[in-house]
This record gives C-alpha cells, structure tokens and sequence, in this order.
DNA sequence: TTTACTGTTAGGAC
DNA sequence: TGTCCTAACAGTAA
C-alpha cells in the first residue's frame, strides 16, 4: 500500500542493503506484458556501476549511481522492494530484479502491475516533468496554506493531488483527516486557516509516525483509523462511529462526530 | 462468482 | 482557460 511513508521505508531498504554494491545483470520478470519498464539498452547501462545514493519525492523513488543515470521505482498500487541474500528466494509476482555481484539482489514485486521504472539523468528535471507539487514532509506552512487552501474542491481530494502535494494517498490522507478534526468532503477554500495549520501538523506527524515504524501498522496506535477502516468501527478519538463514503471516487472512513466541515 | 482495491492519468464536464 | 471528476488500467484477494 505504497504512499510516502512506505516508499520511504522501501528506499531505507536500498541504503541499508543495495548501496556500494556492483550490478552484475537486471533482469525483467516472468509476466511483464502491459508494464512500464525500461528497454533492454537503457538498463544495461547499470551493469557494472553501483548505486551510491537514494533520493524520494513524494512517491517516486530514485536509486543513483556516481556519475551516469538514476533508476527512478514507482510502486504503483500494490509494488514492493526486498533486498535478498543468495540464499534466500523469490517471492512470486516478481516483475524485475537487480542482481548484484555475490547474490544479493533487489527485487520488485509487483502483482497489479501498476509500477512502473524509468531510467532518469537528472532528477529533479524529471520531478518538474511529472509535474509534481512539493513533497508532503518538505512543504512549508505558507506553500501549504496556499495549495490546499485555495482548492476549491475536496479537501481529500486536495491532498490526493500529487501536483499539490506529492506524497500523500487514500489512507494517509484519511488518517490525517481524522486527526485533525476536519471532514474529507469539506470544502478546502471554506476551512479556517487555523484548521488548514492544523491539518498541515496532521499530514506531518502522520507521515513521520507511519515512517518510525518502517511501515508496520501493527506497531502505530490503537486509537489509529488504519486499525478501523470498517464502516461501524468505533472512533478512537470520541464515543462516534466510523462511517464509510465516497469522495473524489475514493474509499473514505472518517468519524462525522469529531470530523466537522467548515 | 462477484466485488473492491492502496495510484496515476487521459478525457470529459462544468 | 482552469479545475474537478470519472473511468480505466490488470490482477489479486476476500
């Protein structure tokens, strides 16, 4: 369930194991029909470099090597990243593999298919060029204020808007929501500014609390909505109940007793 | 067997 | 012109 939180966690898991390592062969995976992926040329231009730095802007990872091209990884809807040991084995559903010189390898796994790796030269060119806002943990009060509140629409939807606000999905931006007391459907531009700080410190300390467990949910707070995502749940926060709808076509659980609009 | 789904984007509506 | 919304993408899991 890739937002930024857990592309971070994945792109600690490239410093911690694929760094300073040399690339021996990428190889695609068995079913690759309909899949973004690099041509053959352009990913063996990796072969014998090594990553040396990662970079992440919202939720679009980049692994670098010294002087030539990025990888850039995006997970899609259901991708993910393991680094492995000769030893160990392929979890199915691998759609592409960076094998590194004495048998670890990086993995993407990745079951939709709806990720997608680029080759990239320059990052921060190809950022301006998907269009990207600035990054959810990056933005200031001010730039925050300004691009969320002055959406005339839904503030969920505002914070779905990756060339808003990059980094934030469905069920961070409902969390978010939910701390900060304000309903998803509400009218952005009608919120106080108040409540748009507010929901500024919401999105942050969400973010950086989900990313201080690696992603695992297990180990966030009881009182979380990602442990209530079911319609009659009861509301960590008051005595409500958790209420499920659309909005902007999304699945959204929010609590309408401490949720308000504007 | 049917339904819902975490992300992104093209195209249509307003 | 800009902003917003919906549907589609592909395949799995419940």
């Amino acid at each position: 369930m890739p937002e930024l939180p857990e592309v971070e966690a994945a792109r600690c898991r490239i410093d911690r194991g694929a760094l300073h390592r040399t690339i021996g062969a990428v190889r695609y995976g068995d079913d690759i029909t309909h899949m973004d992926l690099p041509d053959r040329d352009a990913l063996d231009r990796f072969v014998g470099t090594q990553f040396s730095m990662t970079r992440r802007h919202g939720k679009f990872m980049f692994a670098g090597t010294k002087d030539g091209p990025w990888m850039m990884i995006h997970l899609g809807m259901a991708g993910s990243i393991r680094v492995l040991d000769a030893d160990e084995v392929d979890a199915d559903f691998i759609r592409f593999t960076v094998a590194f010189e004495g048998g670890t390898r990086l993995t993407f796994r990745d079951p939709r298919k709806f990720g997608e790796i680029v080759v990239v030269e320059d990052v921060d060119d190809y950022i301006a060029e998907r269009g990207l806002g600035p990054d959810a943990l990056e933005i200031g009060d001010n730039a925050f204020a300004e691009v969320i509140g002055g959406t005339r629409g839904a503030v969920k939807s505002a914070l779905l808007a990756q060339s808003k606000l990059a980094g934030v999905g469905n069920l961070w931006s409902d969390e978010s929501l939910y701390r900060a007391g304000i309903l998803p459907g509400a009218t952005a531009s009608d919120l106080a500014s108040d409540r748009i700080a507010r929901l500024h410190g919401a999105v942050g300390d969400t973010l950086r609390a989900v990313i201080d467990t690696c992603a695992t949910y297990s180990k966030l707070p009881d009182d979380w909505l990602i442990h209530r995502r079911e319609e009659g749940a009861a509301c960590g926060i008051c005595a409500g109940t958790i209420a499920k709808k659309k909005v902007g076509g999304r699945t959204t659980y929010y609590c309408p007793d401490h949720q308000k609009g504007a």
